[in-house]
DNA sequence: CTGAAAGCGCTTACAG
DNA sequence: CTGAAAGCGCTTACAG
């Protein structure tokens, strides 16, 4: 069975209270008495309860994150920035899964709520909960860092990955080469797809064409890789691909691998018929045959900031800025 | 700030034991009493403090999750089974990644211990606590159901994928398609790497052959990928390859689609010159140009039904089967 | 420096 | 059916 406090005070013949105090190292303890308590913790392998302890600290030394598909590459690496931060300083990092909807997302905050975290990370967090204030409400009883999302007048904390200049980069990347017939393929709700979408127009106005959009389903999840070639596949019924269009911008590498796939499909060259950019530099994106020109996000950087963020936040530190931006990177590969 | 069962009690004019109760539904309360509470709870929008029930209850409500890499997409498939049965029920999912190494797993163990959860889930633990004993250890003191792993006479529940047997298919698929000159790629500590060795030794001995065996670093992760790309590629000063190796068998998708992008950048031709077999059927599998063949593990079945164990366990069942067996299925693709 | 006591927010015998 | 009280395993004023 497992040991409580009586058991050390019982066995060092000392009050609780003085264990409690060597426990914690937050009042002075006779040295003499401090060393007979640290023995009676270790020869009984004592480990205090964290559920006791934190039912009067109102702190449990974990945070929740939310992300919007665990199957989806892009966050299981930035989690995987999260995780590095966290555990060296000794939180427990629990990860949920939305599903990329937001009753689903408010559902699993309420649970990190409930349970005490003492702060909440959220990957991509749903659009509607930003504007309808969810995230704010939460925000005042919580320290919460986003990382992307829609960020306009949102009161909460954020990391953001430079999407604008990221995806115009990339535009520019295809109209350098060439591309005017340039479509754009998205997934359905997400702000990171909105900014690249208005993004999109503009340039296609500046030169004076048409926007040619496709909207895949359930962007979030892996399975938008088979459904954006199942895409394709269709979309060639309509579209002289190669001529009507000669370029894909895909909203991120998963759909792009999509595309690629479906124009092996369709028999269509990648580059040389058409050319495929995609978005977040996920490791897959280098696993591709061609490889994929895409714009890296620096998606550790985003995990680890984001981390170090929510870090200050419960310590009480006053936050440097409430908003920081980490810059994207074009990475020219062979599928443009 | 939140409000606590006093609140209630005083809102509805009852004392906190009644309002306990209804909220348990454990003991008969008068249905105007029950009904005055309810409101009350409803008024004040209480929840009750999860910490202050775990402390009495010793029940959290929530499972632990150890995978052995975040960013390898078989766990986060099988994670998904399991999350999919957990939320049903109304549990909480903790994940927690051991990097593969038996120390680190050792300590996440712990700290999901420490905190009380009812129950841990070990994907692909490390043999070396299997072997030594802390695996058992731990299944004493709360339920843990294993998925895969080293089992032989190590007291504790499994959920195994037929690993052997979709080893042998594999192989004889190989033999039966002419190839003799079989090389194996292994990651480093997987006691699932060691089954399919031993299988692979056997056959190679039994077609007179001697085993050509590859380790790639670091096999949870998906860095694992580029690993793999550059040994074949290294690989090639040693060994004629389409010649003295006809053909890859690779421990999962992951090594098999590293070795893919090998022959791809030495203009090899897959299945032409030299013929590729994954195992695990991560969706990754289809995604690549040629489809793997491979073996499926069904991992979302394999989530499920040790999410079912664990739940059994909990409630006090008594298991069925301490061990399962998933069978595995060979999926010919376009690598083979 | 040390301990008795109150309290964190709940649940559950016990008594009525 | 209902409530006062003890208790889960800790921490922290308060008093000495």
């Amino acid at each position: 069975m497992k040991h409580t406090i009586e058991d050390v005070a019982r066995e060092a013949g000392v009050s609780i209270t003085t264990v409690s105090r060597v426990i914690n190292g937050n009042y002075p303890v006779k040295k003499e008495t401090r060393e007979r308590v640290e023995a009676a913790i270790k020869k009984l392998n004592f480990q205090p309860n964290p559920l006791a302890r934190s039912l009067i600290n109102k702190k449990t030394n974990s945070i929740g994150v939310v992300v919007p598909g665990i199957t989806n590459m892009f966050f299981t690496e930035v989690v995987h920035g999260i995780e590095r931060v966290m555990r060296i300083r000794d939180y427990d990092v629990y990860i949920s899964d939305s599903r990329g909807r937001a009753d689903s997302e408010k559902r699993r905050i309420n649970k990190f709520l409930e349970r005490y975290v003492d702060g909440i990370i959220l990957i991509d967090p749903q659009t509607e909960n930003m504007k309808n204030g969810f995230i704010e409400e939460v925000s005042q009883k919580i320290p919460v860092v986003c990382i992307n999302g829609y960020h306009e007048r949102v009161k909460t904390n954020f990391v953001l990955s430079d999407e604008e200049k990221g995806t115009k980069e990339a535009l520019e990347h295809l109209i350098a080469l060439g591309h005017k017939n340039i479509a754009f393929i998205r997934g359905e709700s997400s702000y990171s797809y909105d900014i690249k979408e208005n993004l999109y127009k503009e340039y296609m106005k500046n030169i004076g064409k048409e926007p040619v959009i496709f909207t895949v389903q359930d962007g979030n999840n892996i399975d938008v890789v088979e459904n954006t070639m199942k895409l394709i596949v269709e979309m060639s019924n309509k579209f002289d691909l190669g001529k009507d269009i000669t370029a894909f911008f895909a909203c991120n590498d998963l759909m792009a691998v999509g595309a690629l796939n479906g124009c092996y499909e369709l028999n269509i060259k990648v580059p040389d018929d058409i050319a495929i950019i995609g978005f977040d530099n996920i490791i897959l994106s280098q696993m591709t045959n061609p490889k994929l020109t895409t714009v890296d996000q620096n998606m550790r950087l985003l995990g680890e900031r984001a981390a170090e963020k929510i870090l200050e936040l419960i310590e009480d530190k006053k936050l440097i800025s409430k908003t920081e931006v980490i810059e994207t990177k074009l990475i020219i590969r062979k599928s443009t």
